[in-house]
DNA sequence: GACCAGCCTTCCGTTGTGCGGAAGAATGCC
DNA sequence: GGCATTCTTCCGCACAACGGAAGGCTGGTC
């Protein structure tokens, strides 16, 4: 019955945080009285909240217990004052994200006024493939991982966004060999990414930060500043067995 | 049961990020078995994750359910620019909370290096009565609400922290009268916060900001960059339905 | 190398808790 | 006022969750 509560929880999304009971029902495929009982118990705990229109939506309690995440808020925490610094220095908008299967999960993302627009926000996923962090963190993950997210299915945003595997396998090289990663166009025609990957105790690869500007600009300009921050983020955590990825 | 599997995610604490399967049993109380199953389950769906040394801990999948709260990062998101500039301008740390019950819950919170050290972390909780984004979230909360509060035990953190009733209403007056609340010394001897209400749709408050400083620093010097941080997250949320407090 | 303590995993008989259809209340729209 | 939709409550039923017992695994001690 644990698959119940956490579908529940499952139902709400990005798009559509806050819900009626009827459409929890539906999205979950679970009678309206099951739903009913589920949603009030998790209401009850502070999981879900309901509002004034009878809408429920994900509650407090439940953000703390995420908040708890070591690869959530935690990394971020520490990686906070970096991305501040690079965010600062360069004006652009700055993200934080870890690798989860063929994704990366977007921890922090700091936006920058008259940067470039970004559709990822903390919380959000996109294809690792598609990403200069996503790019970063494949670079350094175990060979037998790799090759699964590369035998999956690609998802495609622009005529730029990579589909062939082995073109993946040669920029992936690149990427080891010149320690950054830069994504050209992939998500949006009019922006291109630089990651770098941020290592934790015994210099495993947990997350990767990277910085989003526009298409005309030269990314190899910003590759120094990149760097020093993912290098004063890993220094930050080598002191902290936080787990490596799968 | 769903009682279960929440008791079990609300093992976890910020002092406690990963717990072993005993563990989770005893402070659950739960028996092994049944504590095994439920833990299973929600690895299974990532509500947790279980590390190497066979330690569990809450998983990004949860943290990113969480992060869909709209009273938590969906509030920080559009507060951040307004942060970062009060943070910028003044190179103090700066928060921001919402009120759930007696106690505010840190959605947010930018530490600066050489500022006076805080104790709070987003997602942890202190007493509303006792800093200055609960008072400044009191001063505008419903007036039945208020006392309830003030009729549960105080808790104290320093000589000067507030445990008397008549005071704390007496002092939420003047933060109703000048927009602003001043909390000195009241969790550490050595710093002071000036805390401003938040306010969304229809001028309710939902959330305040505050500024820690140390006890030198003359905290009136910082009330025109609180408040007017505060009134530029709280036209960034006008336009928003976000709910009010219970 | 043997032994022990502590932790974790699996099995399976038992039972009580979760299930969900039915009926009705509430709300908003025409 | 009638209708559609959503939400709430009741309660008989059955099966999925329960958890003790037994055993495996690991690391430390002698």
């Amino acid at each position: 019955m644990t698959a119940r509560v956490l579908d529940v929880l499952g139902a709400f999304t990005a798009a559509t945080p806050e819900l009626s009971l009827t459409e929890i029902s539906r999205r979950t495929g679970l009678p309206l009285t099951t739903t009913h009982r589920l949603v009030g118990e998790l209401a009850a705990w502070g999981a879900l909240e309901r509002g004034e229109g009878g809408l429920y939506r994900v509650g407090l309690r439940l953000w703390e217990v995420g908040a708890l995440a070591p690869r959530g808020l935690g990394l971020r925490e520490r990686a906070m004052p970096y991305l501040e610094d690079l965010h600062e220095v360069t004006r652009e908008n700055v993200q934080l994200a870890v690798l989860d299967g063929a994704e990366v999960v977007y921890v922090e993302r700091l936006a920058a006024r008259d940067a470039v627009s970004i559709r990822s926000r903390a919380g959000s996923r996109l294809p690792a493939t598609a990403t200069g962090v996503g790019l970063a963190l494949l670079a350094h993950a175990d060979p037998e991982h790799v090759e699964k997210v590369l035998a999956a299915p690609f998802r495609r945003f622009t005529e730029r966004t990579l589909t062939e595997p082995d073109r993946v396998r040669h920029l992936l090289g690149e990427v080891r060999r010149t320690g950054v990663a830069i994504s050209e166009q992939q998500i949006e025609m009019v922006s291109q990414s630089v990651g770098a990957p941020i290592r934790a105790g015994q210099g495993r690869v947990v997350a990767a930060l990277s910085i989003v500007v526009p298409i005309e600009a030269n990314p190899h300009a910003y590759v120094p500043a990149v760097l020093a921050a993912a290098r004063g983020i890993s220094r930050a955590l080598g002191a902290s067995a936080l787990a490596t990825q799968p």
